[in-house]
RNA sequence: GCCCGGGUGGCGGAAUGGCAGACGCGGAGGACUCAAAAUCCUUUGCUCGAGAGGGCGUGCGGGUUCGAGUCCCGCCCCGGGCACCA
C-alpha cells in the first residue's frame, strides 16, 4: 500500500520523542486532578499478541483523553515476570528463566512502545526484580506475624506431564492440564495458605459499590458463595450426648431427612464405622483419597457409578424433629472441607440426596407439597410444608424460621454462614517465583527470616529437574542454613510463592516506587489509589481480581498502607478476547498474529485505529481472512486525514457561505457525538464519527466552487484534536506541521462542542399513511405538534394517498414523524 | 442442570419505542493510466418488475402499541461462567 507520508519514520520520531522528553512522566506532587490508569501487569510471553494490542490501545486511549482533560495521569508499566512457562522454556532450552524471561520482556516493550502507548517509565516495576522481592518477602512475614499466613497439609494438584504441581487456574474443569492435557493428579502436601476467607464477607460485601461490569460482580460473588443456614447436631444413638454435626441451608426439610452422609475425610468416621461395615467404608475411603477430580465427577452422571460411591457405616443417628433413627452413610458426594464435612440427607428436596437414595433403596419423604404437575423428583421450590409436624402449612421461610428456633432450643443448634471460598494455597513447588521467605529449625520451628535479610534470592547454579521436587530443596547451598533464632543448622523454604501474589500489590508500587524503605509510601500511594480505570481480560475475573481485593485489605489492616481506600479498581472494563479460528487465542496454542508486520506496514496508528473501530471493546473479535482488509481500511482514514490537512485536490474560496456554515455545524456536531462516545467506551462508534466527518470535510473541499479555507483549518483542527488520542502519532505530526513551536496536540484540551452550532437549523420529518413513509418534509426543529399534523396532511403525497378518505387518528411526534391513520 | 451474555446485509458492526442496515470491509461499474497499482466517483439487504413502482425483511411463534431490532410471554440456536458447596 503506496502511503502519502514516511508513517514508520513518523511513528518512530514521536515514539522517541514522548520517551526521551518524559511527556507523560507524572510526578507523586503534581497539582493537577489525578488519574490513574492501569492495564493489567502482563506476563511477559514475548512480543505483544493482538490481546495486549488491544489492552494498550484502549489504556493509551484513556491516558491521553484523561490527559486532555487537564489531569495528571499515572501511567505505570511492568512485568508479571515469574512463572512456570519460563522455567518449562528454560529446561527445554537449557537455558536460565531469568535470560528466558528478560529477551521476552525487551520483546514485549518494543511492541508496546511502538504501538506508541506511553508510559512513565521511571515507575516500572518487574516480580523477579530483587528490589521488588524483598517486599514481597516482607509481606509475606507481615502476613505470618498476623496469623494472615500459615502452613497445613492439603491436596495438591499434581500434572505428571509436567512433573509439577499446578495452579489451581491451570487445572481445566474436566480435571487436566491446561498445558499438557495430562489428567491431574492429587497429591497431599505441606503448603502455605492465606487467610482469604476471614476476609470472605467483606469481599462479598464491597463488590456492591464497584463500578465493575455486572457479571464480573457475579461471578466474584458466586466464587465467594455465601450461604446462610444452621448448623446442629444429630444425636448419635449409641450414645445420645453427643452427635454428628452437620449443615443445613434447609433446616425447614427436617421432618424429611431419612439418612446422613458424612464425607470419606470426616474425623468420625473411624468410630461410626461398626465391624461389620469395615470393609467397605475402607474401600470406599481409598477410591476417594486416590480418584481424580475427573474420575469423582465423570460417576456422579451416570446412576450406575452411585452406588459404588456410597457405603453404610452401621451406625445410625437421631433425626431431631421425627425423633427416628436415620443409618449414617459415607459417600464422597459430601466435601470433606465444606461446612461440616456431614449432611442431613433429605431425598425428596434435593437432587443429590434424591439420586443416592434411590440408588441405595432408602426411604423418601416430602416435606413440602410440589405442584401438582411436578411428578417424581425431588422438588426444591416453594410449596406449603406437609409431613412436617409443627411446620405443616407453612411457607418455605416461616418453616425455616420455625426450624431454626426448634434446632437452636433442641438439638444444639446455631445460625451459621458458610462460604464456598477457601484458603488461598501459595506455595508452588518450582523454581522461577519469589521464594517463600521462612526456615525451618528442629528447635524453633518455622522461624522468619529477619526482614534486613530479604530479599531471599535463588542461586543461579539450581538444576530444574523434572523430578517433582522444589528445585531450590536440592541445591544445598540454598537449602542448608542457620536458624536465626538459634544458630543451629537448619534448611530453607524451598517452595516459592504462587505468581498471584506478585500482581496482588504491584499497582501500589507503582504510586510509589521512590521512597527508600518501604515496598510503597502509604502517603504517596494515597494520592493515586484507587485506580480510577483498570482495563484487561475476562480472564482474571475471579482470581487475580478477588486476591488484588484481599491483599489491600489485609495490608491495611497490618498497618502496611494506612490511609488507603479499601478496593484497589474503582472502575474496571474487561475486554474481549481475539479469536482465531473460533478458538481461544493463547500464548500456549502459539497462534498469535505479532503487532510487529503491522508496524512495518499499515503503522501503529491503523492497528490502533482498527482495534477501537472493529466493534464495541467489550466484544470478542475474530480474527479472519477479512481482518487484514479491515486494517488496511483504517491506514487508508489515516492518509485521507493526511491528505486533507495537506489540502490535496482542494479549492478554496474566500467568503463565508451558508455551505460553509453548514461545515462548521457538522463539526460541533462531531465534538459532541464522539465525546460521548469516548466516555461511554463506544469507541467504534467514535471513530466512525470522525470518518464521517472526513467524508463530508473531503467532499466540501473538493467541490469545484471550493471551501472556506479559514473553516477547513478549523475543523481540521478540531479533528486532529478529537483523533489524537486514538491516533497519535499522525495528529502530532500534522499538528507540528499546521502550529510550528507550540505545544503538542496532546498537550492541547479536548475540545468541547458549541450547543449553538450542535442544533440543526431545519430536520427532515417524516410523514406516514399508515405507517408507510409517503412523504419527507423539511420543518423547524421546534414545529409544533397542531403545525405537524397540518403539514403532513397538506403534502401532496399524502393528499394522493389519502385520495378523499378521512383521517381516523393523526400522531404527530414533531419534528420527527407524522403517522396518519386511515 | 443453573446463572449471565448474544442472534440485524456476503462480512465486522450502527440504530433515546419513530426513515433498519450509520461507518468500514468485500463486490459491481466508471474516471485517471499504454497498462497496472494507488487514488477518486457511482452503486450495492433480498425479491418481483424493462421502468415507474410493488412485496418481503433484525433467530422462531404470539402479544402490547398509531408504530417494535428495541417492551412483554413462550420457544430455538450460539458463546461464556458455575457445576456435587448441602
Amino acid at each position: 500500500m503506496a502511503r502519502p507520508f514516511d508513517v514508520s519514520a513518523v511513528e518512530k520520531k514521536w515514539q522517541a520523542r514522548w520517551r526521551d522528553e518524559g511527556t507523560y512522566e507524572v510526578d507523586n506532587d503534581d497539582e493537577r486532578e489525578r488519574f490513574y490508569a492501569l492495564c493489567m501487569y502482563p506476563y511477559p510471553s514475548g512480543a505483544a499478541h493482538q490481546g495486549h494490542i488491544r489492552n494498550y490501545t484502549f489504556g493509551d486511549l484513556v491516558v491521553r483523553y484523561q490527559t486532555m482533560h487537564g489531569k495528571a495521569v499515572l501511567s505505570p508499566f511492568g512485568f508479571d515476570s515469574f512463572g512456570l512457562p519460563a522455567e518449562n522454556a528454560a529446561i527445554k532450552a537449557g537455558s536460565h528463566p531469568r535470560l528466558f524471561t528478560e529477551a521476552r520482556m525487551a520483546e514485549l516493550k518494543s511492541s508496546v512502545q511502538r504501538l506508541g502507548a506511553v508510559f512513565d517509565w521511571r515507575r516500572e516495576v518487574y516480580s523477579h526484580d530483587p528490589a521488588y522481592m524483598k517486599w514481597a518477602q516482607t509481606i509475606f512475614l507481615k502476613f505470618l506475624e498476623a496469623g494472615l499466613a500459615y502452613r497445613a497439609l492439603a491436596p495438591v494438584n499434581w500434572c505428571p506431564g509436567c512433573a509439577t504441581v499446578l495452579a489451581n487456574e491451570q487445572v481445566n474443569p474436566d480435571g487436566t492440564c491446561d498445558r499438557s492435557g495430562d489428567l491431574v493428579e492429587r497429591r497431599e502436601l505441606e503448603q502455605w495458605f492465606f487467610k482469604i476467607t476471614d476476609y470472605a464477607e467483606q469481599l462479598l460485601n464491597d463488590v456492591d459499590d464497584l463500578e465493575w461490569p455486572e457479571r464480573v460482580k457475579t461471578m466474584q460473588r458466586n466464587w465467594i458463595g455465601r450461604s446462610e443456614g444452621v448448623e446442629f447436631d444429630l444425636p448419635l444413638v449409641e450414645d445420645p450426648a453427643r452427635g454428628l454435626r452437620v449443615f443445613t441451608t434447609r433446616p425447614d426439610t427436617g421432618f424429611g431427612v431419612t439418612y446422613a452422609v458424612v464425607a470419606p475425610e470426616h474425623p468420625m468416621l473411624e468410630e461410626l464405622t461398626t465391624v461389620d461395615h469395615r470393609d467397605e467404608v475402607r474401600e470406599l475411603v481409598e477410591r476417594a483419597r486416590s480418584a481424580s477430580e475427573l474420575e469423582r465427577t465423570a460417576s456422579s452422571d451416570a446412576g450406575a457409578g452411585l452406588e459404588k460411591r456410597g457405603a453404610f457405616t452401621g451406625s445410625y443417628v437421631t433425626n431431631p424433629f421425627s425423633a427416628q433413627p436415620v443409618p449414617v452413610y459415607v459417600a464422597d458426594y459430601v466435601l470433606g472441607t465444606y461446612g461440616t464435612g456431614a449432611i442431613m440427607a433429605v431425598p425428596a428436596e434435593d437432587e443429590r440426596d434424591f439420586a443416592f437414595a434411590r440408588v441405595h433403596e432408602l426411604p423418601v419423604v416430602r416435606t413440602v407439597e410440589p405442584p401438582a404437575d411436578h411428578g417424581e423428583g425431588p422438588y426444591a421450590g416453594e410449596g406449603p410444608h406437609i409431613n412436617s409436624g409443627f411446620m405443616d402449612g407453612m411457607d418455605v421461610a416461616s418453616a425455616k424460621e420455625a426450624a431454626t428456633a426448634f434446632l437452636v432450643a433442641h438439638a444444639r443448634g446455631e445460625r451459621k454462614v458458610n462460604y464456598r471460598l477457601r484458603d488461598w494455597l501459595v506455595s508452588r513447588q518450582r523454581f522461577w517465583g519469589c521464594p517463600i521467605p521462612v526456615v525451618y529449625c528442629d528447635v524453633d520451628g518455622i522461624v522468619a527470616v529477619p526482614l534486613d535479610q530479604l530479599p531471599i534470592v535463588a542461586p543461579d547454579d539450581v538444576v530444574m529437574d523434572q523430578s517433582g521436587q522444589s528445585p531450590l530443596a536440592t541445591h544445598e547451598g540454598f537449602r542448608d542454613t542457620s536458624c536465626p533464632t538459634c544458630g543451629r543448622p537448619a534448611r530453607r523454604e524451598a517452595d516459592t510463592m504462587d505468581t498471584f501474589t506478585d500482581s496482588s500489590w504491584y499497582f501500589l508500587r507503582y504510586a510509589d516506587p521512590f521512597t527508600p524503605g518501604m515496598a510503597f509510601d502509604p502517603v504517596q500511594a494515597a494520592k493515586w489509589m484507587p485506580v480510577d480505570q483498570y482495563i484487561g481480560g475476562i480472564e482474571h475475573a475471579i482470581l487475580h481480581l478477588l486476591y488484588a481485593r484481599f491483599y489491600l485489605k489485609a495490608l491495611i489492616d497490618i498497618g502496611l498502607a494506612p490511609g488507603l481506600p479499601r478496593e484497589p479498581f474503582k472502575r474496571l472494563f474487561t475486554q474481549g478476547m481475539i479469536r482465531l479460528d473460533g478458538s481461544k487465542m493463547s500464548k500456549s496454542k502459539g497462534n498469535l498474529i505479532a503487532p510487529e508486520k503491522y508496524y512495518d506496514t499499515v503503522g501503529a496508528d491503523g492497528l490502533r485505529l482498527f482495534h477501537l473501530f472493529v466493534g464495541p471493546p467489550e466484544d470478542d473479535v475474530d480474527w479472519t481472512a477479512q481482518t487484514e482488509d479491515m486494517i488496511e481500511g483504517c491506514a487508508r482514514f489515516v492518509d485521507r486525514v493526511y491528505r486533507l490537512a495537506h489540502h490535496d485536490e482542494c479549492f478554496f474560496h474566500d467568503e463565508f457561505t451558508p455551505e460553509d456554515e453548514e461545515v462548521r455545524r457538522e463539526v460541533h456536531r462531531t465534538i459532541a457525538k464522539v465525546t460521548s462516545a469516548m466516555e461511554g467506551w463506544s469507541f467504534n462508534t467514535a471513530v466512525a464519527a470522525l470518518m464521517e466527518l472526513l467524508n463530508t470535510l473531503s467532499r466540501w473541499a473538493r467541490r469545484p466552487e471550493g471551501a472556506h479555507l479559514a473553516t477547513l483549518e478549523e475543523s481540521m483542527d478540531l479533528m486532529l484534536r478529537l483523533l489524537a488520542p486514538m491516533a497519535p502519532h499522525v495528529t502530532a505530526e500534522l499538528w507540528e506541521e499546521r502550529h510550528p513551536g507550540e505545544p503538542s496536540v496532546h498537550a492541547t484540551s479536548w475540545p468541547v462542542a458549541d450547543p449553538a452550532l450542535v442544533a440543526h437549523a431545519s430536520v427532515v420529518m417524516v410523514v406516514q399513511v399508515n405507517g408507510k413513509i409517503r412523504a419527507r418534509l423539511e420543518v423547524s426543529p421546534d414545529l409544533s405538534e397542531g403545525d405537524a399534523a397540518a403539514a403532513a396532511l397538506a403534502a401532496p403525497e399524502v393528499v394522493t394517498t389519502l385520495a378523499g378518505a378521512t383521517p381516523q387518528r393523526v400522531v404527530a411526534r414533531p419534528p420527527r414523524l407524522v403517522n396518519v391513520i386511515v
